[in-house]
RNA sequence: GGGCGAGUGGCGGAAUGGUAUACGCGGCGGACUUAAAAUCCGCUGGCCUUAAAAGCCUUGAGGGUUCGAGUCCCUCCUUGCCCACCA
């Protein structure tokens, strides 16, 4: 018998998948359709390891799974190319991008090839290809007609290593998504695309996805609306007539305000500095309010936060008046309060809320109480008080006293609207996308700014505007991209005028890159539109769309309002594009560490076929060491465990192939209801992805057979015929080249992998006789094997009557007995 | 500080409110072998016991609902992830 080498059959089997073409899709198909994707990949430098492998394994499966029941299966694979990753690493190694990407992407097919992943290959493409970018910047000129991209010189995220703005969403912690430096604000002109115009319906479209409750709170708390109201305030000591404007959540508890803060950035405050805004006094304190904020905007965002609680701050010395009560409210100035959020003006409430608190305290400002607790308590306030809305009653609040929190914030709203004092009005977590990046590699943005013109669109049979090729692409640091240094590409005529004019040399975020590449897959080599609509309309949206959870509030949510801006111009007629998703779990190093080339704990599947163990263990590995959507820590010795499994399968077939075959044997009925039950077990665990069940299961069922074998070698030859031909089935999604070569040994000539999926009869799986279980008092006293069609009194007596149970039971009442059908007798004495 | 999860043997984990610990790893014993590896077959939560039987205990802690709770409810502890001076 020759033994399980997967070093041979693998690599046969996958050349012979891509000769055959089995794993294309078509596109004209009475089937119904499936897409089925997993995040395209960038192809950085460092390849692939095991934690990558699990998500293409699941992606795989399922793959495989849906073409055995009959679905049309679109599965493709393409390189998020663009971007900082694949940059830097050309930059690292001397050689362009152009060429890392091709070195790259050729690594990554090759390490996804040896595992034996099933992608339509015909419609790979890359976004760094100008036949991709065409669209890409085609998308952005659609954007920019609908007005939802336009240019804005503010304060920007800046990157200092990575010389370049950052989107909000790319700086975590203050510091740079991609380098971890400590980020700064540089004054910068700049690309947006309006997504906080799509976030309602972002938000309330979430509804309508069957996303994990995590991913979707995770992006409602990032878009994070906030429904409040923005008081007026007006300045009862200035010379000039002045207001300011409040955002706040709580107007409830404007009763115990006792001071106005101001971010340093806000135009009031800038007007104090200037002296333009000045108390009827004359000017005193602009000296201590221009220091003040001279320091604090130079503190990096990473200083401001590791002050921590202490605040810092100035008084301006002017007085608000706060219309509810006439009093007096002392106007500060205090880096603690952000200039983007609500209003750039928060209204100090000490007594409820903690950084008013510690405000109050560190420059000696009244805190008052105007909420209670539950517990009644009135005593002076030592701490801010987090009265939450189901305890909070209002106290020294006029009208609102007695009131809940959440009735006296609403009272509050319509008092201020009906007296003039505020208007209701909501706010976001979420910024507009800046998009504008100044480095090389990235997706020029098809724009010409003209002098006589302004700002002109590249007409699109223009399209697409040609990245240069540069010998050296650096990034500047100086706020331009590397492509101002390239005068053929700058320099241009105006598409309006034909006049002198230059192209805008930033580039696009690779995050607008990847916000439609699913679509392209629909229709990956459209010359004329970014794709045919029947196409999309055919394969669209994604059915599983499977990856990390990492893409949160990036990836998945700039995709999500493409696809609603092409919805609204009626290019498709969906307007979620992944209906399922589906957030693989983490898979870490032994010790528990997440896996990085930089700590040297990576697990590599090259090595590891290498080995011996071959791609199909490694895939059984990655999905029976858990639950598929959570994370775990890689297991050398469960490898073993895997490659022993996948042996016994290959061991058996190969002595079924071998022996000689009777037509009848002893075992006929348990080896069909074995094969019956492993098919029920499989298909249930499938539905639910229990894959790391569907393969215990798979594994019963080879222990049950080599049980079977002893006492009926291989005798009644149809029903081992059928056991090992389910088998080799129902292991294909998770195995795929063993099977095929098993199964291809046992006479077949199709693919296993195209075969229809085994079904299961439940008149098979019944059984003449069942156990019951016998509790007393709830407690397991014993064991009852009775016919299966036996009645619910006979089973009841024979429980009464057992000799393990009448100990319990003799001489008592029984009170109560609950009979479960098919489960257990519970008597209660 | 806010929002989501998760706590089960030596380890990864399994369990529509119904025999907790399936399956795998590791460990122990046996068969085969000159021997080892590989393979095959058993055993493997704790206490008590020479051993077995029987009994008792056990799903982070404590309460509750129920004939019956790992599962449902309440309180607490621990831990992971995401967001965060967001007003």
């Amino acid at each position: 018998m020759k033994r399980y080498n997967p070093k041979e059959i693998e690599p046969k089997w996958q050349q012979q998948w891509a000769e055959s073409g089995i794993y294309r899709a078509s596109d004209d198909s009475k089937k119904p359709k499936r897409y089925i994707l997993e995040y395209f990949p960038y192809p950085s430098g460092a390849a692939m390891h095991v934690g990558h492998v699990r998500n293409y394994t699941i992606g795989d499966a399922l793959t495989r799974h849906a073409r055995m029941n009959g679905y049309n299966v679109l599965h493709p694979m393409g390189w998020d190319a663009f971007g900082l990753p694949a940059e830097n690493y050309a930059i690292k190694t001397g050689i362009s991008p152009q060429e890392a990407i091709k070195q790259n992407t050729t690594r990554f097919k090759q390490q996804l090839i040896q595992m034996g992943f099933g992608y339509d290959w015909s419609r790979e493409f890359a976004s760094s290809d100008p036949e991709y970018y065409h669209w890409t910047q085609w998308f952005f000129l659609l954007l920019f007609r609908k007005g939802l991209a336009y240019q804005k010189e503010s304060l920007q995220w800046w990157c200092p290593v990575d010389k370049t703005v950052l989107a909000n969403e790319q700086v975590e912690n203050g510091r740079c998504w991609r380098c971890g430096s400590e980020v700064e604000k540089k004054a910068l002109k700049q690309w947006f695309f309006k997504i906080t115009d799509y976030a309602d319906r972002l938000a309330a479209d979430l509804d309508k996805v069957n996303w994990s409750d995590a991913l979707k709170s995770m992006q409602r708390n990032w878009i994070g609306r906030k429904e409040g109201i923005n008081i007026t305030y007006k300045v009862a000591n200035a010379k000039t007539s002045e207001e300011i404007a409040v955002f706040t959540t709580r107007p409830d508890t404007n009763y115990g305000a006792t001071f106005i803060v101001l971010a340093p950035e806000h135009p009031f405050i800038q007007s104090v500095m200037r002296q333009t805004i000045v108390p009827k006094e004359g000017p005193s304190h602009w000296q201590a309010v221009e220091q003040y904020v001279q320091k604090a905007l130079a503190k990096s965002d990473v200083e401001r936060k590791e002050e921590g609680r202490l605040k810092s701050g100035a008084f301006t010395g002017l007085y608000v008046t706060n219309p509810l009560n006439n009093k007096q409210l002392p106007v500060w100035v205090s880096d603690f309060v952000l200039m983007d959020f609500g209003t750039g003006a928060v209204v100090g409430v000490p007594g409820h809320d903690m950084r008013d608190f510690e405000f109050a305290k560190q420059f000696d400002l009244p805190i008052e109480r105007v909420v209670v607790g539950s517990d009644g308590d009135k005593s002076p306030i030592t701490r801010a008080e987090q009265v939450q809305e189901e305890s909070g009653k209002m106290i020294n609040s006029d009208s609102l006293n007695g009131l809940a929190i959440h009735e006296a914030t609403q009272k509050m709203m319509d008092l201020m609207e009906e007296r003039g004092m505020g208007v209701r009005t909501h706010t976001y977590h979420l910024r507009d996308w800046l998009i504008s990046r100044q480095r090389y590699w990235g997706a020029p943005i098809p724009i010409v700014h003209c002098e006589s013109c302004g700002v002109v669109p590249v007409p699109d049979d223009q399209l697409p505007v040609v990245l240069p090729p540069m010998q050296s692409f650096e990034p500047s640091g100086d706020g331009r991209s590397p492509l101002a240094r390239v005068p053929e590409f700058v320099n241009t005529l105006c598409p309006k005028c034909s006049g002198p004019a230059q192209r805008e040399t930033d580039t696009m975020d690779g995050f607008a890159c990847s916000s439609w590449y699913f679509l392209r897959f629909a229709d990956p080599h459209n010359a004329q539109a970014a794709f045919s609509q029947g196409k999309v309309k055919y394969w669209l949206p994604v059915d599983d769309y499977i990856g990390g959870a990492e893409h949160a509030v990036m990836h998945l949510l700039y995709a999500r309002m493409w696809v609603k801006v092409m919805h609204d111009d009626g290019l498709i007629v969906f307007d979620e594009p992944f209906m399922t998703l589906r957030n693989q779990g983490m898979i870490l190093a032994p010790d528990g560490q997440k896996m990085s080339k930089s700590k040297g704990n990576t697990i590599e599947p090259d090595l590891l076929i290498e080995q011996g163990y071959g791609a199909d263990s490694i895939r059984i590995m990655e999905l029976f060491i858990g639950p598929w959507n959570q994370s775990a820590n890689w297991s050398v010795e469960g490898m073993g465990g895997s490659f022993r499994f996948l042996q016994r399968v290959w061991a058996l077939t190969q002595d079924f192939i071998a022996a000689k075959q009777a037509e009848t044997g002893s075992k006929e009925a348990e080896l069909r209801r074995a094969g019956h039950r492993a098919i029920k077990a499989v298909s249930d665990d499938m539905r639910t992805l229990g894959f790391n069940t569907a393969i215990a299961a798979l594994m019963e069922y080879v222990n049950e057979l080599y049980k079977l074998k002893i006492d009926d070698p291989f005798a009644s030859k149809d029903a081992w015929q059928f056991v090992v031909e389910s088998l080799l089935q129902l292991l294909a999604p998770f195995a795929p080249h063993i099977t095929e070569e098993l199964w291809h040994q046992l006479g077949h000539t199709d693919s296993v992998h195209v075969s229809e999926w085994p079904k299961y009869d439940e008149a098979v799986l019944t059984v003449d006789q069942m156990t019951i279980v016998v509790q007393v008092n709830g407690k397991v006293r014993a064991e009852l094997s009775v016919a299966a069609n036996a009645g619910a009194e006979t089973i009841i007596e024979a429980a009464q009557a057992h000799d393990r149970v009448k100990p319990y039971i003799e001489g008592k009442e029984i009170k109560k007995t609950v009979y479960v059908p098919g489960r257990l007798v519970s008597l209660v004495v």
